[in-house]
DNA sequence: CAAAACTGTAACTACAACAATTACAGTTCA
DNA sequence: TGAACTGTAATTGTTGTAGTTACAGTTTTG
């Protein structure tokens, strides 16, 4: 549990290609290609994205993925709630001794503390949306590559 | 990688003990007994903490373990940093295509998002202390047990 | 209609981190 | 000397993830 995994990561990518793409659609094997990386993987971090309602796919030839709503609507947490799954911090793995003061009571304390900050990371996240990331990639694109 | 360790659980509990035992110290067998776990993995979190000089230990019968800092000058955050390692985030497993607009620019900035929302969580965390948190414990273990 | 190009999934392998435990060497004190 | 500690290596079982192959189902095109 060194952290979360890299679905993250690959949703945030796909749909910076998704909203690069405008009105077209992207196969999971041009995003794959991108990624460096295979698209059954793909495939099933997009169908995540997809049950949140922020892509939809079309099966069969010319099939592909598309947003579902403007990326101006999309942010880095709505992908991130959509792909990762649960908490970030590990909680006691057994109930604490109910003989011991601090045992006894820390559990929801601490819970808290945990819920707490792992709000914070999720209202920055939220704070940027698709489009402004591909706006700064484009940027970044047009600028001389030894800088 | 569904999230960080437990271990920052264990520290903080065990934080919280060591600064109920005001000037004493304890033994990793009776922090285990709280945690309902293993003298082993105390001391192995405990060294942690050690490292970073927020307790210190004593070899020999008679030895064990205590603050090397007031607890008001403890937070959540400097258990965090000494007992989990690294980022939160994963990152690309490969190096995204450099053939794609995308790919060859969303690197640093999807690190510099990740970067901005682990330090929020972070700066979260480093707003609580030890004796914070030790004094609504010790607050929760005198309200009535169905409240 | 048949082939081609897609999605949707199941099944499998490999790997790394973690939790948990046993074992034991070294240290200190009574 | 023996009891009570820390420090740490070694081991085991489990879980989540990354990566891949295989293939059934769907849709368009020639």
């Amino acid at each position: 549990m060194a952290g979360l995994s890299s679905r993250s990561a690959v949703a945030i990518h796909a749909l910076a290609m998704l909203a690069n793409r405008r009105e077209g659609s992207l196969t999971s094997a041009e995003i794959a290609d991108s990624l460096e990386s295979n698209p059954v993987m793909v495939r099933r971090v997009l169908g995540r994205l997809r049950d949140a309602d922020l892509v939809w796919s079309t099966e069969g030839r010319g099939g592909g993925w598309s947003l579902a709503r403007p990326p101006r609507n999309i942010t880095l947490y709505d992908a991130y709630v959509a792909v990762e799954e649960g908490r970030i911090f590990s909680r006691h793995t057994r109930p604490p001794s109910g003989a011991c003061e601090v045992g006894r009571n820390i559990g929801d304390l601490l819970d808290a503390e945990f819920q707490s900050a792992e709000r914070a990371l999720e209202e920055r996240l939220d704070r940027t949306t698709v489009a402004d990331l591909l706006q700064r990639i484009l940027a970044a694109d047009k600028e001389p590559a030894d800088h």
